[in-house]
DNA sequence: CTTGACTCCGTACCCAGGTACAGGGTTTAA
DNA sequence: TTAAACCCTGTACCTGGGTACGGAGTCAAG
């Protein structure tokens, strides 16, 4: 049978054991199976491909509880499809809001990098001004 | 003299006032002066511009140490100019990698919108997959 | 001149997201 | 069969980014 072990999985993951251990915890990843005489946890393969959603949706700035809500946004067989449109709706607009930050913040970056060619001795590159753009209260 | 308080600094920024005690700690505004009978902190205006560069920098997803680096660029005159083009630079790198990660996102989670309408009882919807585009490893 | 709002410092506490033992038992490969 | 390499549970600890006291001094308005 192809199970793995905690080991194994954390290998194939590259999540470190104790936070395979942390996750489950958690309730990001269900408590598996154990082998009777050892009790040791036993993974299904799928395990993997979970573990991996849960390491990129992090790197990209998903909290733990976010990236649940995620999962179950899959498992939860009781929630309708309008009710998962709703909720990846909302993630849609949290993740393109985000977006729009970042870019203001490149351009305020951006901006610096070419005004600081010129000034030379950098008297007072103008970096407190640069992210004063929202220009609201 | 135009002093601040450290209640009214607080209330012209948006920033508690003991977040503005633990911002000093963590060196990202300077020691005050402080009144010689009272030992109160005496603010100058320019803290208020610096503050609110704090709050928008953390708001875009910097952490309080790449807050501070940001600051420091325009602080350390010691720095020449090409110094701080390196460091925007990477800084810009940095931000133009996270808007890379999120709009990767962010087609994963407009997939799934798609995908959910057509699905009706909601069997698999394909998350987990959705985010495998890297493809390494 | 008193009372309430403000400030001081220090310490303790909080949450998130892990990481690191300690003190056991199990499996595997030589 | 025995040592290395694994796994178990539980608890403690860590960083980041604050928040919340307690006990005391200060300032401003009535």
């Amino acid at each position: 049978m192809s199970s793995l072990t905690i080991g194994k999985l954390a290998q194939k993951t590259g999540i470190a054991v104790e936070t395979v251990r942390f996750y489950e915890r958690k309730g990001l990843i269900a408590d598996p199976p154990r082998g009777p005489s050892s009790g040791y946890r036993e993974y299904p393969a799928e395990t993997v491909q979970r573990l991996r959603f849960i390491r990129r949706a992090k790197e990209l700035g998903f909290t733990l509880r976010e990236v649940g809500e995620l999962l179950a946004l899959r498992t939860d067989t009781s929630t309708s499809c309008g009710e998962v449109r709703e909720q990846v709706a909302g993630k849609l607009g949290d993740v393109r809001e985000r977006i729009n930050d970042l870019r203001r913040m490149e351009r305020a970056l951006a901006k610096l990098h070419a005004l600081c060619a010129s000034t030379d001795p950098l008297g007072d590159c103008p970096m407190l001004d640069l992210l004063d753009e929202p220009a609201d209260d």
